[in-house]
DNA sequence: TCTGGGGTCCTAGGACCC
DNA sequence: TCTGGGGTCCTAGGACCC
């Protein structure tokens, strides 16, 4: 997105505090007070919390614990299965009471989110302003928050996290040395465990170590990540707060984690064929098509392998993703034991410009009877000149599309 | 008896084109 | 006959986040 330097901004980050337990504690509240925990599938082995209550933290449980070994720590644990309907519903709730007071609402997942306040508060008024927010997601809605108001998103996303639950911190820039740059790199958002070995190797341990090495030597050892968080750790951050990126889905993918490894092809081809189901059906649920099937294996060992193909027409039906699904899968898997299986559909694009494609593409069968100019001018007519020349010029975003070849063919075509 | 499922973004190498 | 360099797209893998 566009990085547009702006000035003294007024940014809100706000963090749902253990969403999915609160609002099953909302929802019914003799759960109130008590250590709850949602488990993807509380009777299956390999079952893991999604979440859980402070209650439960308070007994050493915590996020993404298997399910066994927090029954073990916390025996008195109540572990409810997720609801996500319920979930989709609180979670447009407080969006809804967001937008009333701006539309530079940016979602980032069902429990957090952006908002630009820049224009409606200054100084103190901000805080005000986060109490009202505050409180009337605990009013109306029962759920508990915490909000950090911050000159950008980083910040901002970096002061929620330092009061839970029902915080409010500021976070101002100048203040970044004193309350971040002691911490260890680990602590920073964007950077896990991963990135904090490679940084502790090249004896950058804390944030301030971050922030002051040298710009040329993180990007030599890091890439771009290396600039981006020497930035951060500085403070700065110019992403706008982008209300438009939650409709811009770039793939749909599904994946399940056997109860036992697999070794059958039988069974293997049976979870290829569900996962594709629920592709489609989800793909059909937000209007897509995509280019590229990708399936997901992970063996026994905890070895991650992918394989996928990218097709000129963009797709959607569950016959098709099956059959390359099912094909890549074949070609791919030797027998070894699997523990996941996962299809993906990706660079996907909306349902009605497939159509369009289509009837190019039906023109473009009858370019080779007709003289290339007619055509040119029969689409013109059809789709309006824009769309071809689109077709014809753009070169940076990838030509999945029949205008690729059209437009090879085109030019082909007048080079004689 | 370890370790889910939904995503996004980045990188590196090879193919291919100009 | 031998030669280069830039750009895009595809693929596979990896890091990170909630």
């Amino acid at each position: 997105m566009a990085e547009r330097k702006q000035k003294g901004r007024i940014i809100f980050h706000i963090d749902m505090n253990c969403f999915y337990a609160s609002v099953e504690q909302a929802h019914d509240p003799t759960l109130k007070g008590k250590a709850i925990a949602i488990a993807g599938n509380p009777k299956e082995r390999r079952g893991i919390l999604v979440t859980c209550s402070y209650e439960a933290r308070a007994k050493g449980v915590y996020t993404t614990m298997a399910v066994w070994e927090a029954k073990r720590k916390c025996p008195e644990l109540i572990l409810l299965p997720p609801n996500f309907e319920r979930y989709r519903i609180a979670s447009k709730a407080i969006f809804d009471i967001l937008r009333t007071y701006t539309e530079l609402v940016e979602p980032v997942s069902i429990d957090e989110g952006y908002i630009d306040v820049t224009e409606l508060v200054k100084g103190r008024e901000a805080i005000e302003l986060a109490e009202t927010i505050q409180k009337r997601i605990l009013n109306e809605l029962d759920l508990p928050s915490s909000i950090g108001i911050a000159p950008n998103k980083f910040l901002a996303k970096t002061a929620s996290d330092m009061k839970k639950p029902m915080g409010i911190t500021v976070l101002r820039k100048r203040e970044l040395p004193n309350i971040l740059w002691s911490l260890p790199v680990i602590e920073m958002h964007g950077v896990g465990e991963s990135t904090a070995k490679k940084l502790n190797e090249l004896k950058i341990n804390t944030i301030g170590d971050l922030a002051q090495a040298s710009e040329a030597f993180l990007k030599s050892n890091l890439g771009k990540n290396g600039a981006r968080l020497k930035d951060r750790a500085n403070g700065i951050d110019n992403r706008e707060v982008d209300p438009n990126s939650i409709y811009d889905t770039k793939s749909v993918g599904n994946s399940t984690t056997l109860p036992i490894d697999l070794v059958e092809w039988d069974e293997v081809r049976k979870t290829i064929d569900g996962l594709c189901e629920r592709v489609a059906k989800r793909l059909s649920a937000k209007n897509l098509a995509g280019h590229t099937v990708s399936i997901q294996i992970r063996d026994a060992d905890w070895h991650n392998s992918s394989r996928s193909k990218t097709f000129s027409n963009a797709i959607y039906k569950k016959s098709d993703i099956l059959e390359i699904a099912l094909d890549l899968t074949k070609k791919h898997w030797h027998g070894e034991p699997v523990r996941l299986l996962g299809v993906t559909v990706s660079n996907v694009i909306d349902r009605k410009e497939t159509a369009e494609q289509l009837s190019i593409f039906n023109y473009e069968q009858h370019a080779k009877e007709e003289p290339i100019i007619q055509v040119v001018e029969q689409l013109q007519k059809k789709f309006g000149k824009e769309i071809i020349s689109k077709g014809m010029k753009e070169k940076k975003k990838p030509n999945y599309e029949s205008q690729t070849s059209f437009s090879k063919d085109f030019l082909e075509d007048h080079k004689d």
